[in-house]
DNA sequence: CCATACACCGGCACGCGGTGCCACAAGCCG
DNA sequence: CGGCTTGTGGCACCGCGTGCCGGTGTATGG
């Protein structure tokens, strides 16, 4: 529980401190598993928040969209990551995918029975494939982008086995999130060799990965078992603002395996 | 219009000769290119077909369904094609997405204009994606079972390879329906001799290659302007030091944005 | 100090998707 | 004929999602 408690004083009228956004999809995956998730109404998740339904509808979209508003968050964290990245094309979309399972592995306490609510509710299974497929959409365009426009079917099909890859180590921990994170780093290291292979044959004779020119080429890939942290802020935001943030972040409950 | 106009006199009571499905499937999709999918209400499909309401729904299930019912049927038609499949797995799964392709090919009266309704309508993405996931998942399902249980990751990272091979086919054709479709047929040739030799080669593999990952910790560099931050850092770093760094590279004369 | 502008929130009403319930019409059987 | 099953239409109802409005806090300018 990161900061809870502290908000039900947040009732009355106007002012009312806006609630933060992960403490309402905390008490609404609270609702969603004790109650079910058709059972659960919006009403009754404004009830139990305290910001009105009205609000609640502004603020996230839908019903669904309260589930996966830390996903989506996560989406375009990685997507700006992507776009920034310096990096060989083969390894940034491995880094991002690896970004990706660690986003999960951060706060199991929603991911977790988010992933028991998917799997029961085929519309909700529906909403989380959709998921992947935006962040195979996006991993095909960068692909593709780097390369010329012709190699477009090479670029999805890498993409679709890289996320098959990381979808299958991903549901391996979903399903008993208690096993050791490091084994879960391990069979990721694993699943993107294996896509590492498939990809180097399917690349075999095109031009090889272009070397951006100067610096040192970073290394892209951290050792299984290491400290990642990454953080994208839209570019107004302060300095003093992103220390906080970042600060929250680190001193949250949370350590990234 | 395929069959329609003498229906019109199935109103009244009970009796009412079963409309056909296709259609119902045809009129709503009229509508909702003309008419746009919001727009189209359940009950002007109901008034332009001549089946209540409420049967509707029994039918088809939601407003959705109604548009991809053609779809669910070719989808159990695949899966039924699969498991009566004696062949040689992948050639099966490939000939299972030679049945989609022709599935989509044989009737462009409905796929083409449901291509259109879902590019337009990000809820009817998901819908389709959610379709091709089932196809993956049962691609899957079907190369796993042949090999050992321990292979599900190559058999999905093929299934997935295949799918994006003939979705990229596939789309190629619905933005141009009217090509020569000899050509299409060629493309997805070529495409399915790509996926074979990627799955010949993780099929061959199975000596473990893994590569150790370099030591080093290193800290990216984003682009100047942008806003992403990227850090690195060993496991055991604490807490008070990682904010420390962090303090001090934001802080200083390269900071981020 | 007040006026204006802006952004966010809560309440209300409403359309529509989706469902449970009931009545009714056919076909099939003894 | 009377029962059973199956499919249908009508009706009422719930709940999601949205447009609209009034109210409140904060920032900006005279």
């Amino acid at each position: 529980m990161a900061g809870t408690g502290a908000r039900e004083r947040a009732e009355g009228r106007g002012g009312a401190a806006r609630v933060d956004t992960r403490d309402v999809v905390l008490a609404a995956v609270r609702l969603f598993t004790d109650d079910g998730f058709e059972a659960t109404t919006m009403e009754g998740i404004a009830a139990a928040t305290g910001v009105s339904r009205r609000s609640l509808f502004r603020r996230f979209g839908s019903k669904e969209d309260i589930l996966f508003a830390e996903h989506d968050e996560l989406f375009s964290t990685v997507v700006r990551y992507l776009e920034a990245s310096p990096d060989d094309p083969l390894d940034s979309v491995c880094a991002a995918a690896r970004l990706v399972l660690q986003g999960y592995l951060r706060d199991p306490e929603i991911t977790v029975p988010r992933y028991r609510l998917v799997r029961a509710h085929p519309r909700l299974r529906d909403r989380e494939v959709a998921m992947t497929a935006r962040y195979q959409a996006a991993f095909t365009r960068y692909l593709a982008a780097d390369r010329g426009e012709g190699h477009s079917l090479v670029a999805g099909v890498v993409a679709a086995s890289l996320i098959a890859a990381h979808n299958h180590v991903l549901r391996s921990w979903l399903r008993a999130p208690d096993q050791d994170p490091g084994r879960v780093w391990e069979r990721f290291d694993t699943a993107t060799d294996l896509v590492r292979r498939t990809a180097a044959t399917v690349l075999e004779g095109e031009g090889r990965g272009r070397t951006p020119a100067g610096e040192e080429p970073a290394e892209p890939e951290p050792p299984a078992g290491e400290s990642v942290l990454v953080a994208v802020y839209p570019s107004d935001t302060g300095r003093d603002e992103l220390l906080r943030r970042i600060t929250a972040a680190v001193r949250g409950p949370r350590a990234t395996s």
